[in-house]
RNA sequence: GGGCGGGUGCCCGAGUGGACAAAGGGAGCUGACUGUAAAUCAGCCGGCUUACGCCUACGGUGGUUCGAAUCCGCCCCCGCCCA
């Protein structure tokens, strides 16, 4: 075994700011542990030279990571930055049996093959927050599949059935008498697993981790490991302005989306979810936050203005500066009925029905929705509402057509080369 | 293992032989209104079709019947209670 060169670390108080912005525990008592444990182990790394080992897993439950996903990979990145050794974990085998934590019901379930599918496109994504080059990826079915069934007994018999009812998802689906499959309850023991099959210093993970955060920390003790410091962080809600933001409620800003399609999400985002977005998915200080917030409190600025400055600013993440400007220009086009300039095209070769043109474009799922949408006058050609449903599409040479399908779809239709 | 209650469209949920593509609600979509969103109002909301209509659908499967989401057999699954 070949001990790693020692490393230099800034000052812990500087570290600790850094580390502990944003984090939320809702509960001042764990606060006050962590941020304890968090400094003891950065002086003690200090110390040493040794980097602290940081991790935080991803379920690969879709092929795409949104802004939520986001939140605690860019802390990732702080500890990255300041030196230490970061973890990204990718639950194959954890995505398989499905996290209960934001379920009011059970995740469906899929094959490991379907999971490490999805794990190569998590892992590309993930590039545009951590640094590829520090990073250290891992696939828990890894160790999680090698169990044998005494070890699983074993990670059981450390928690006791009343522990997981106590949990608010678990108890409610009680009451209201739906299924609790038993699996359900292993998802917190295969997480903790993680944390001893990767010897880990930190976990961090949104608050609604908590209970699987910690259960982490009583199975490293049972296996003769110092327990994890634990970091948790507010949980993004999604475009709805109610739910956490997910996949599977539909309600999520996908971070590989296009430039336009997340600046116009960012824009229709109800009010009153400003402040969190602009504290978990921005760059700014925390002063200019407050600074933004009070202005808006005084009705010195717009809801409208916070959130052109607020979707910008997460194109700008993703895609630079160049791609939020243009977006800017396009969200403000569409609003007065223009095709953005990334609306998709579609090259016509010779007439065609209306309704076959946008179902072969997509725009429609099915002719019968297209058909109901030119009746309630929801389509429009070159700006003009078309009101016939047989209509016929033709384009000349070097002209372009418009369709509009409702307020956001475009299509710009040209002539095939 | 036993008793009882269930499995309906994207979700919840009504429907117990024909009037059922299936009430109602939610979600979603379109239009009007509006500073975006929300709220509100109106419409739409399985597919194919100009349309008449046809096809697919009520856990699975096999029956009964002119006709089944609805009745019967077998199977699978869930909840509650008992063991």
């Amino acid at each position: 075994m070949i001990e790693p060169p020692a490393r230099t670390f800034p000052p812990v108080e500087e570290q600790m700011r850094i580390l502990m912005r944003g984090v939320d525990f809702g509960d001042e008592q764990t606060r006050v542990n962590m941020e304890k444990e968090l400094r003891q182990r950065l002086e003690r790394s200090r110390q040493t030279g040794k980097p602290l080992r940081v991790y935080c897993g991803f379920d690969p439950t879709s092929t795409d990571l949104h802004l939520g996903h986001t939140v605690p990979m860019r802390k990732l990145r702080q500890f990255q930055e300041l030196g230490h050794e970061v973890v990204f974990l990718i639950g194959t085998f954890t995505g398989t049996i499905g996290d209960p934590s934001d379920k009011e019901a059970a995740r469906r379930q899929q094959t490991l093959e379907e999971a490490l599918e999805k794990a190569e496109s998590f892992k590309e994504q993930a590039w545009k927050i951590l640094d590829p080059e520090k990073t250290v990826v891992k696939y828990n079915h890894e160790w999680l599949a090698k169990l044998t069934f005494p070890d699983v007994i074993h990670l059981a018999s450390l928690f006791t059935v009343q522990q997981f009812l106590a949990r608010e998802n678990f108890t409610l689906r009680y009451e209201k008498g739906d299924p609790i499959w038993l699996h359900e309850f292993f998802y917190a023991l295969m997480q903790g697993y993680d944390a001893v099959a990767l010897r880990t210093d930190v976990q961090i993970g949104g608050t609604d981790q908590l209970f699987n955060l910690m259960a982490g920390r009583k199975i490293m003790e049972a296996f003769g490991l110092p327990p994890q410091t634990v970091l948790t962080f507010p949980i993004l809600v999604g475009t709805d302005g109610v739910l956490r933001m997910s996949k599977s409620t539909g309600n999520y800003i996908g971070i590989n989306e296009s430039p336009g399609v997340i600046y116009t999400k960012v824009l229709n985002l109800p009010d009153t979810v400003i402040r969190n977005y602009a504290e978990l998915v921005t760059r700014w200080s925390q002063e200019e936050i407050d600074a933004m917030m009070a202005a808006l409190e005084r009705g010195e600025l717009s809801p409208q203005e916070a959130k052109h400055r607020l979707a910008w600013e997460i194109v700008s993440i993703f895609y630079g500066d160049e791609a939020a400007d243009r977006a800017a220009e396009d969200a403000r086009r569409m609003h007065q009925g223009a095709a953005p300039s990334d609306a998709p095209i579609f090259a016509l070769a010779e007439e065609m029905p209306i309704l076959e043109l946008l179902h072969k474009a997509r725009l429609v799922s099915s002719k019968s929705e297209g058909r109901r949408l030119i009746q309630q006058g929801g389509v429009r050609l070159d700006g003009q509402r078309v009101t016939d449903v047989g209509a016929v599409v033709r384009v000349a040479p070097g002209q372009e057509r418009v369709i509009q399908v409702g307020k956001r779809k475009f299509l710009r239709v040209v002539p095939a080369a």
